[in-house]
DNA sequence: CACGCCTCCTGTGCGC
DNA sequence: TGCGCACAGGAGGCGT
């Protein structure tokens, strides 16, 4: 569910609620097959959390003592206060009375508590590219880092070493942009600038709808992100191109459902 | 080291 | 109606 633009939301509307606020208790349902789930979660108890900021799709909130709490959504996790249904794992009591429940039915989601800055127990995020939509994302460095790879430019965008936060949804959707097909393995400099440009719409865009929405992903508030009648790929199968009204086509790709237009995205 | 396959988990929708 | 299978927005482990 949720990429860049989703975990953006969830964290503007977090922010503003979190900070300042001490964490009393905090409880979770361990699942002895999934011990990476909930590490270290114990230690944010009596902790004062200081904001809610975000890397790609990870929400990292420092606390207070020199420790972070990095929270990521999985593909169905979900935050929303006082709630409580069979799919929460995770609960955080705050010295406000209100309780911070973290629902995730399919349980792809973490908590964890680490030393501020020490993501070692967090591959992706200690290997994560740079920030789309930041001064980080720099044009011509994206171009000569995927020249560089072999591998096909989509699951190579999924990897969030080129870049941050870009997910199956809007990968679909910027490579139809730049007319890249997603198994192509050689995308040269000009391509890449497109693609580079058309990665900071998508995702810029799709923030300012609040993300979107197909079943799970909810902001704190309950509501849905607005972007998903906007998008002109990714779940479009069958429907015409919008730019040249070839049926778009469906494969997997790296695992993923890949949807793309065959005339216009050329291998 | 880089790549690509498979797994983790639960629910849903589809074809038979 | 019931069953079995494919698939779903992500990341990580492991083999080659």
């Amino acid at each position: 569910m949720p990429e860049l633009p989703e975990v953006e939301s969830v964290r503007r509307q977090l922010d503003p609620e979190l900070s300042g606020r001490r964490i009393e208790e905090a409880g979770w349902d361990p699942l002895p097959s999934m011990p990476r789930e909930f590490v270290n979660v114990g230690l944010a108890e009596g902790r004062t959390i200081v904001s809610v900021g975000r890397r790609g799709k990870f929400l990292i909130a420092p606390l207070d003592g020199g420790l972070e709490m990095i929270m990521h959504l999985g593909m169905t996790g979900a935050f929303h206060f006082d709630h409580d249904d069979p799919y929460v794992r995770a609960r955080l009591w705050l010295d406000d009375g209100r309780v911070l429940a973290f629902r995730d039915p399919r349980r792809f989601g973490r908590l964890a508590v680490v030393t501020a800055g020490d993501y070692s127990s967090v591959p992706t995020l200690a290997t994560l590219g740079p920030e789309p939509l930041t001064d980080e994302f720099d044009a011509e460095r994206f171009a000569r880092t995927i020249a560089t790879t072999k591998a096909p430019i989509k699951p190579f965008l999924l990897s969030q070493k080129p870049v941050a936060g870009v997910g199956n949804i809007y990968a679909d959707e910027a490579l139809w942009i730049a007319r890249i097909h997603p198994s192509s393995r050689r995308v040269g400099r000009k391509r890449a600038l497109v693609l580079h440009e058309a990665i900071r719409t998508v995702l810029s865009d799709a923030i300012e709808r609040e993300g979107t929405t197909f079943r799970d992903y909810r902001m704190v508030n309950g509501e849905s992100g607005r972007n998903a009648s906007f998008l002109v790929a990714y779940g479009q199968v069958g429907k015409p191109c919008p730019r040249c009204g070839t049926p778009m086509r469906k494969y997997v790709l790296g695992g993923r459902g890949t949807t793309f237009c065959p005339r216009c995205q050329r291998p």
